[in-house]
DNA sequence: GTCTATAGGTTGATAGAC
DNA sequence: GTCTATCAACCTATAGAC
């Protein structure tokens, strides 16, 4: 045991974090998460003024540790990391790795398609994407940009779904899926993106270019 | 043009569907629908009694006819159809011929981790996860039922953020990608999620059982 | 079927005592 | 830093005239 008394801001951010997670961030009053924390209501305004900027907070404080191990996983993976190593490097610091009470939160906030949460993801994930990207382009030097970047999403979708839906995900298959194994989980994932990520895309030229579509009817 | 009027309840539909996709299923009121519709606030309770069964509404109206040509699709493959025609079999009827004004709002509902939505949904998939459960069954025998449940995930996780992330999307690749080819995407998804269901499954015995995990330390 | 009016409750945020 | 008290705005739902 290190510490069993909490301060009062860090109550708030945890009482947030599992009702945001349970209910989403709009349909959370307040109200709701002073009484699970156990506080009193102005002290939100107190410390965090806004209901907007207590969000932003809840996220913050979680992201900036799963950005850093990425990276840390990614440079340890050499100069030449296969597929599988970049993957997993974006995935297990978060799926694997990351502490419980944040997955159901993080999933909730990577699938609200919201104008306001993508703002602060863009702004903490510029540097890690940016790593990524590059990372893939050695390793898949074939690939086209755009197929890479529209395999970079569907990669960020499945981690989402997972991580949102993994709390039915025991009731949607009858127990043949043990959501709560996340080695598990990670390493289906990682063989699933991967394999995904090296399938071969069709020549540019069996894709009709602009020219061919206008040159046409 | 064959009708320029609509009646009041589709107008309420409309409304709900686009603002919904825009701002999420709690964080619309009743009043921003009326508005949008430019109908009575007491309409909405006329023709739908309460919230929680306007959003019913709005999401089994566009959800029947996507998994009847689901369907149809996988019959029209004939009796062994390939993973990708099966994939696509999923994916197509949504994302590529689906009715545009549907798909951000549809997308927000299969990413939102809500046990209402879930509920929805499972009343409306029962038969097509049957029907495709059996489809990969028959087309990768090999596969064990817990990492064939686990891919079907992933491959609704990847369509989920691409319908639900695609007004962003050429923000986020700075013009490289272009969500409004929706035949360009369909194709690229299906390759991808194709090549991730055909990945070798590791044998059994490589992952320990809860024996081995036992009688270790 | 469509309207007005309103009941009855919740919300985010703040002012000001301690 | 933490409290009580309160504001003004907003919400869903309904009753009842037309």
């Amino acid at each position: 045991m290190t510490e069993t008394v909490v301060d009062t801001k860090t109550r708030i951010l945890d009482a947030a974090e599992k009702l945001f997670a349970d209910k989403g961030f709009y349909a959370t009053s307040l109200r709701d998460i002073t009484a699970e924390a156990d506080v009193n209501l102005a002290a939100v305004n107190y410390h965090f003024q806004t209901k907007d900027s207590l969000i932003d907070a809840v996220i913050g404080r979680r992201i900036a540790p799963v950005n850093r191990l990425r990276l840390e996983m990614l440079a340890a993976a050499g100069p030449h990391p296969s597929v599988e190593q970049i993957v997993a490097a974006f995935v297990a610091p978060l799926l694997e790795r990351g502490i419980s009470p944040m997955l159901p939160m993080m999933g909730r906030a990577l699938a609200s398609p919201d104008l306001f949460l993508f703002r602060i993801f863009k702004k903490h994930l510029a540097a890690v994407a940016d790593q990524f990207g590059k990372a893939f382009e050695t390793a898949l030097p074939s690939l086209s940009s755009a197929e890479r970047m529209w395999r970079l999403l569907f990669m960020a979708g499945s981690m989402a779904h997972v991580l949102s839906w993994s709390h039915v995900v025991g009731e949607m298959t009858e127990g043949v899926c043990d959501p709560t194994d996340r080695e598990d989980v990670t390493a289906r994932l990682v063989r699933f993106v991967a394999a995904g990520f090296r399938a071969t895309e069709p020549p540019r030229s069996a894709q009709p270019a602009d020219a061919v579509r206008l040159g046409a009817a």
